[in-house]
DNA sequence: CTTCCACAGGAAAAGCCGGGGT
DNA sequence: ACCCCGGCTTTTCCTGTGGAAG
């Protein structure tokens, strides 16, 4: 088959790199309160004294962090305006930091070259928070704002939390030299209920809550950002409203009605039609949908990926729904077949409860009495076919599919 | 109403790792 | 060379749970 050549004519997109989720828009569309209380909580820097510490909260793709971003790029951009100051900012994204020690260290390396950073083990708390006030104590400026953006993956190791708020106060950084202000952004809005009531207090002075937005809030997003995007005409009259409908129902999230309006143009594409109509929003929607779980299926670990297969291997026996330690049995002979190790059966129930947290796997009590006791009868809740799928294209798991067939054989 | 079974799952400790300091 | 540090996974220990049988 003969390759065809590539050619720039498009008859949907004009620039999609519009709805791409690098793409920063230079309004925040239906976010004007929020700005509003954003600036006014920024105000004492401008008059040059200590900031005040100011919490964000709300679901992804609200606007929290490309607010802080527009926020923070103006006011470095106004501090012209005004003598003696001069506002550093860093940033730091928390997501997959799971401990206040985490945190420092990447604070601490922010202010080091990439050749030059600390590891993430290996110190002591104690030395690593030295260094980060030695960091913040040198730097050339009047204020230094801290951004801690998705701060709730901390969960409740709130150290970090507790010192940077008072720094000044306690003389770790003088605030003649530098004035320091903490930005937290939360996804998860009772995050901040489990903090240390003294870490509340001086951590959330300014609460900005960024609500979920309705389908009418995501449809003028939808639309502002289309227009850019899209080939005039391209786009059917119900495409904007459907897509606004299905992630205000959802989420609210504009990361997700952007990301199922771009997937909808992109299928009509492929298509080699003119216009996107609703049956691709439709499409695109599913397709959003299988994609999810099965990208989270591939991230499970891998004696996930043996629990499930041993569950695969019940269910064409007809053996499911079954309890915990029958499918530790096939657990087991699953892990020798490939060599793994083989792990207690507390560590197998621990992945069933993920799996079933997950919603890959559902389960119902059963109670015999004294000759039968209570426990739990396990099924899968996912198509068959999609957890085949990604077993088969994991490197440990897919042997099993080809040795699992000999094994049989012997056996 | 009590007993008793067969787990469920919390808490804490153990063990391994990669990586410090002295 | 040695011991210490924090992260993470796994094991060990053990208390809870719910309803049929007694």
């Amino acid at each position: 088959m003969s390759l065809e050549p590539f050619t720039d004519d498009d008859p949907i997109f004009r620039r999609e790199s519009v709805l791409r989720d690098t793409y920063t828009p230079e309004t925040l569309v239906e976010r004007d309160r929020e700005l509003r209380e954003f600036q006014n909580a920024l105000k004492p820097v401008v008059k040059g004294e200590v900031p005040k510490n100011i919490f964000l909260y709300g679901q992804t793709g609200v606007g929290k962090s490309i607010a802080t971003e527009m926020v923070l790029d103006r006011l470095k951009q106004d501090q012209e305006n005004f003598d003696d100051l001069n506002v550093e900012v860093t940033y730091v994204l928390c997501k997959n930091l799971t401990s206040s020690y985490q945190v420092t260290v990447e604070l601490v390396n922010t202010f080091r070259e990439p050749e030059n950073q600390i590891s993430g083990t290996g110190h002591s708390h104690g030395a690593v928070l030295a260094k980060l006030w030695q960091h913040i104590n040198d730097i050339d400026a009047t204020h230094l704002l801290i951004v801690l953006d998705e701060i709730d993956s901390v969960g409740t190791d709130d150290d970090i939390l507790y010192q940077l708020p008072r720094a000044n106060a306690n003389g770790k950084v003088d605030p003649n030299n530098v004035k320091l202000g903490v930005i937290g952004i939360s996804n998860d809005f009772t995050f901040r209920d489990q903090l240390d009531a003294r870490v509340q207090d001086s951590l959330a002075e300014d609460e900005i809550h960024f609500p979920p937005y309705d389908s009418n809030q995501l449809r003028t997003i939808l639309h502002d950002r289309a227009g850019n995007a899209f080939v005039d005409g391209a786009l059917a009259d119900d495409v904007i409203p459907l897509c606004a409908a299905f992630a205000g129902q959802e989420t609210g999230s504009a990361r997700q009605a952007l990301k199922l309006l771009y997937k909808s143009g992109d299928l009509a594409r492929s298509e080699d039609v003119s216009m996107v109509e609703e049956r691709h929003v439709r499409a695109a929607q599913d397709l959003v949908e299988a994609g999810k779980a099965k990208d989270e299926l591939e991230a499970l670990p891998s004696q996930s990926h043996l629990t499930l297969f041993a569950m695969l291997r019940m269910a064409d026996k007809g053996l499911l729904p079954a309890r915990s330690t029958d499918i530790y049995d096939y657990y087991d002979r699953a892990a020798r077949a490939i060599d793994a190790d083989v792990k207690s059966i507390r560590t197998i129930r621990s992945r069933l409860s993920q799996l079933l947290m997950k919603g890959f796997l559902k389960k119902t009590q059963r109670n015999e009495g004294l000759n039968g006791g209570s426990f739990f009868l396990y099924e899968l809740d996912i198509r068959e076919e999609l957890i085949r799928e990604v077993l088969q294209e994991d490197d440990r798991t897919k042997q099993l599919f080809s040795e699992g067939s000999k094994q049989s054989r012997i056996r």
